[in-house]
DNA sequence: ACCTCGAACACTTTTACCTCA
DNA sequence: TATGAGGTAAAAGTGTTCGAG
C-alpha cells in the first residue's frame, strides 16, 4: 500500500497518532475483542461495573447460560487496544485524495443524508477512494464519499467504475463502537436529533450511525432468540423428564390399583387424565369448576406441554419464564403448592 | 379511504479479518 | 514463512411493513 505507515491521526479528538501498519495489526485483536464482547452481552467498558443496556438480554431465571461471562481479560485487551490504537479507519489518510468536489459536498453531508446526491456526484469526479479502504468521514478535514457513490448508492452503481472502489468496508473504530455501545445501552433507537448528534461526535456519517444502530438491535434480537431457544430446549428436556416420570408414576399407581383393589376405596386424591393432553390431575381437592388443568382450547404451549399459566399476568409473550413458571408443570404433589421458580437450573 | 413519507425491520450481500491446513 | 480456502462478524444494501400526517 502507497499510504502504509503514513502517519493518521483519530478521530474523536483524541489526536493519538500511529502508524498505519500497526494499526493493522491491531485491528486484528481489536475485532476479535469486539466480536467477543457483542457475543457475550454487555460486559465492555471496564468503567461500568454493571451496564444495564437499553435492549437487554433477558436471561430467564433459573437457567444456566453455558455463556461465558465478559470476562476481565476482554476488558483488559479492550482496554489495552484502546491505549494504543487510535486510527480511525474511516478516516482518509489524505485530504487530497477525497478533492475539491468532495470538500464542496462535506458541508451537504453534513447538514444531513440529503447531501449524498452532492457526495455521489462529487465522488464520481473523484477518483477512487483510497486504497486504504477508508472513506473519509472527518467532517472538519473532508468530503463525505460513500464508497458506492453516496448514501443509500447501491453498491452496484459503481460496479462500472476501472475496478477500484466498489463499497469499501469500513471498520468503526473502537472508540467509536464503545461510544455507539453506551449510546445504544441508553436507547436502542435513536430520534434524528440523537443520530446526528452522535454522527457529528463521531465523525460519521448519519448514516452510518443508523446503520449501526439497526445492526446492533439485530444483533440483541438474534442473541435473545438464542437466549429463548436455549431456554425453550432445556424446558423442553425438563417437561420431557417431568412427563416420563409421571408416565411411570401412573403406570405404578394402575399396577398397584390391579394387584391391590383395597385402594379403590380410598376416597381421597384420585388422579385423573385429561384425554386430550394426558394431563394427570388430582380432582379430590379442587371446588366445583375448578379446571384441574389446561384448558382444551390452549394454544400451541399446552399441546407441546407448555401449560398457559392460570394467571394471565403470567403469561406475558416476552417472558418465558412467566410461560414456564406454570404450576400445572409441577409434580402432581406440588400442584397446590406455591410455585417457587422457573425450571431447569444447571 | 387513500396517499406519501420516514423509520424500523428482515433479509441479503459484501468486505475484512481470522484460523488452519 | 507464505498462501489460499473456509468461516465469521460487521458494515451496508434492498425491499417490506407500519404508523403518522
Amino acid at each position: 500500500m502507497a499510504d502504509a505507515g503514513r502517519n493518521l491521526v483519530l478521530g474523536l479528538g483524541m489526536g493519538v497518532v500511529v502508524r498505519r501498519d500497526e494499526e493493522e495489526a491491531e485491528r486484528g485483536r481489536r475485532d476479535r475483542d469486539a466480536r467477543r464482547e457483542l457475543e457475550f452481552g454487555t460486559g465492555r467498558c471496564g468503567a461500568r461495573s454493571s451496564p444495564e443496556p437499553a435492549v437487554r438480554l433477558t436471561l430467564l431465571p433459573g437457567l444456566g447460560l453455558p455463556w461465558p461471562p465478559p470476562s476481565s481479560e476482554t476488558n483488559r485487551h479492550h482496554l489495552e487496544a484502546s491505549s494504543t490504537r487510535g486510527f480511525d479507519v474511516n478516516r482518509a489518510p489524505s485530504l487530497s485524495v477525497a478533492g475539491a468536489g468532495a470538500a464542496a459536498a462535506q458541508e451537504d453531508e453534513e447538514q444531513d443524508e440529503a447531501g449524498a446526491a452532492a457526495a455521489a456526484a462529487a465522488a464520481s469526479s473523484s477518483p477512487n477512494n483510497d486504497s486504504a479502504g477508508s472513506f473519509p468521514t472527518d467532517f472538519s478535514a473532508q468530503g463525505q464519499v460513500a464508497p458506492g457513490g453516496g448514501d443509500r448508492a447501491c453498491s452496484r452503481a459503481s460496479d462500472d467504475d476501472d475496478g477500484g472502489s466498489a463499497r469499501k468496508k469500513l471498520r468503526l473504530s473502537k472508540e467509536q463502537s464503545a461510544f455507539l455501545e453506551e449510546s445504544f445501552k441508553e436507547h436502542a433507537t435513536l430520534n434524528p436529533k440523537q443520530k446526528l448528534a452522535l454522527a457529528k461526535q463521531l465523525n460519521l456519517r448519519p448514516r452510518q450511525v443508523e446503520v449501526w444502530f439497526q445492526n446492533r438491535r439485530a444483533r440483541t434480537k438474534l442473541k435473545q432468540t438464542e437466549v429463548d431457544c436455549e431456554y425453550l430446549k432445556r424446558c423442553c428436556e425438563t417437561l420431557t423428564e417431568e412427563n416420563r416420570r409421571l408416565q411411570k408414576e401412573l403406570a405404578e399407581l394402575r399396577a398397584l390399583k390391579t394387584v391391590h383393589p383395597f385402594y379403590m376405596h380410598l376416597p381421597a386424591t384420585t388422579l385423573s387424565m385429561c384425554p386430550s393432553c394426558e394431563r394427570v390431575a388430582s380432582n379430590s381437592a379442587a371446588p366445583a369448576g375448578a379446571a384441574p388443568a389446561a384448558p382444551a382450547s390452549s394454544p400451541s404451549p399446552a399441546a407441546t406441554g407448555i401449560a398457559a399459566s392460570s394467571a394471565p399476568e403470567q403469561q406475558r409473550p416476552s417472558s418465558f419464564a412467566a410461560l414456564f413458571s406454570s404450576p400445572l408443570n409441577r409434580p402432581l404433589a406440588a400442584q397446590a403448592q406455591p410455585q417457587p421458580q422457573a425450571p431447569a437450573t444447571s
